[in-house]
RNA sequence: GGCACCGUCGCCAAGUGGUAAGGCAGAGGUCUGCAAAACCUUUAUCGGCGGUUCGAGUCCGCCCGGUGCCUCCA
């Protein structure tokens, strides 16, 4: 069965074919390094890394480029506010990106490249653009002459005209159109520099991506991604470039990720509406992130809330329940990934990821197949049920969660990771917690369950709920 | 103003022509000293009005409500 993909530049669902046989070449717009991420960015992470995830599965090579921005006014500016130099503020984000989207299981693209390593290529595109007339210089900057481009709006299904009549952009009467777009800018005497034919300056926003991209893909590449908000003017800017350097479509498929609302307001830094993933963190674990992110699909808004990602937690935390209960019955076992690979549940899955990614359907068959699990064993306790085929089942189950980039710890350690976010934004006292299930414990020896259904009851209230098993009394945090 | 998109159970969320997946919350049950967890059972006709069709949440039109893009933005 074949992989559909969306693509934004016909609107359409359409069958995925990459340019090279079995061989994709990906690129994906990264942040711009200049503050901390959100969860708009890690949406955006965890979309691609789950289409990479995936593409892998398909059993494509996959390169997968994804590009930091690390020269723009915003870097400037907070360079400058900071008294840090750029480099010294870029480097500070790169390593607070790595940090928090690597919590998220993202795994490393192929290439990684900066912006600011690739000005000799996109001078060459550049250069190229102005003479072949689609570009011109013009006080030092150098701006793409967007009438020059029929083609121009194809993607986000503008018009030229329409775009002049609504046009919300900075009169510049440097520029001989409203609608032109910056390739390279003059730089000011206290601002970061390169040269150039044009004199000192820094290249516009636009032009990296399409430097980069033709850099590791060619002319040509099967997938260019980022959120919804690049489509214009960002993406179609940079088929303006290439079309203009090269004279063909730079990309087969454009894929976009919606945004990550609150309130059903798209989360951005300019509303100030924004949870970075560090504060997250603090209540919530990334897995429950992750889970809350591929429950939807990747192209609708995602609203943001405590209570989904409450939600996504306990959900999570039931598959690792499942995990748990299974692998305890099965011990060590060997499924092969042959196996794995012929259980119908994968195929159930595969087929809704065929189409478009839909990770929503995933895990509602995650769901479903953990309550399976969860039936076989207590089958299995009964002294029916088959323990190769809960082995089976339970393999399967984790290699469809790490499809996803979830399910990859042990239940032991997620339950920990959970617990100690909890305890500690909680403030619990440990102590006293620990007391009064040992009171409670006591009681119940004595059979006096007045007693212990007091100890049950301030724990209670202390948001503490108890659970007697076999191993003893453990207890968790509502 | 232009161009898109969205409106499915209390909440979240799949479903692009054939009688509505899944999760949370709720109800009942099994288990338990009581609980918890787990398991079983249970809860919707899809914003409104028309139309196309044998048949529409799914296509078309209008209306109501919401969002996004047109400026930096994942």
């Amino acid at each position: 069965m074949s992989l559909i993909i969306f693509n934004t530049l016909s609107g359409k669902k359409e069958v995925f074919e990459p340019v090279r046989e079995n061989i994709v070449g990906m690129y994906v717009c990264g942040v711009t390094v200049y503050d901390y991420c959100h969860v708009g960015h890690a949406r955006s992470g965890v979309v691609f890394d789950t289409i990479f995830r995936y593409l892998k599965h398909c059993g494509y090579d996959v390169t997968y480029v994804r590009n930091f921005t690390d020269i723009d006014d915003k870097i400037i500016n907070r360079s400058k506010e900071q008294n840090i130099s750029w480099q010294e503020l870029t480097e500070k984000f790169i390593q607070a990106f790595y940090e928090d989207m690597g919590r998220l299981y993202i795994q490393s693209p192929t290439e990684e490249p900066k912006a600011t390593d690739h000005i000799q290529e996109m001078l060459d595109m550049i250069s190229s653009l102005i003479e072949r007339g689609k570009a011109y210089e013009s006080e030092g900057d150098v701006f793409y002459s967007v009438s020059s481009f029929d083609e121009y709006g194809q993607l986000s299904g503008k018009n030229i005209a329409d775009l002049q009549a609504g046009a919300r952009v900075d009169v510049n009467e440097k520029k001989r159109d409203a609608l032109d777009f910056v390739l390279w800018k003059k730089s000011k005497p206290d601002e970061p520099n390169w040269d150039s034919p044009w004199g000192a300056g820094r290249p516009g926003w636009h032009i990296e991506c399409s430097a980069m991209g033709r850099k590791y893909f060619g002319d040509t590449f099967d997938i260019h991604g980022g959120g919804k908000d690049l489509v214009f003017p960002h993406h179609e800017n940079e088929i303006a470039q290439s079309c203009g350097v090269t004279g063909c479509l730079p990309v087969r498929f454009w894929v976009h990720n919606g945004f990550v609302n609150i309130d059903k307001e798209k989360m951005s830094k300019s509303l100030g509406n924004f949870f970075t993933l560090r504060d997250i963190y603090k209540k919530f674990h990334p897995e429950a992130l992750r889970l809350f992110l591929v429950s939807s699909h990747y192209r609708s808004p995602i609203d943001f809330s405590m209570k989904n990602l409450e939600d996504a937690e306990k959900v999570i935390l039931r598959f690792y329940e499942a995990l748990d209960n299974a692998e305890s019955i099965v011990g060590d076992h060997n499924i092969s990934l042959d196996e794995i690979k012929n259980h119908p549940f994968l195929a159930k899955c595969e087929k809704a990821m065929n189409d478009d990614f839909n990770t929503a359907v995933v895990v509602a068959h995650l769901n479903e197949e953990s309550r399976r699990i969860n039936s076989e064993c207590i089958l299995i306790g009964s002294g029916e049920g088959d323990k190769k085929n809960l082995a089976l089942r339970l393999s399967t189950f984790r290699f469809v969660g790490e499809l996803l980039g979830l399910l990859t710890g042990s239940p032991e350690k997620i339950r920990q990771e959970i617990f100690n976010i909890k305890k500690t934004e909680l403030e619990l006292d440990v102590g006293k917690i620990e007391c009064l299930i040992d009171d409670r414990n006591e009681a119940r020896k004595n059979k006096d369950w007045g007693r212990a259904d007091e100890c049950r009851e301030e724990l209670a209230h202390m948001g503490v709920v108890l659970e007697d098993t076999s191993k003893g009394t453990e207890w968790k945090i509502k």
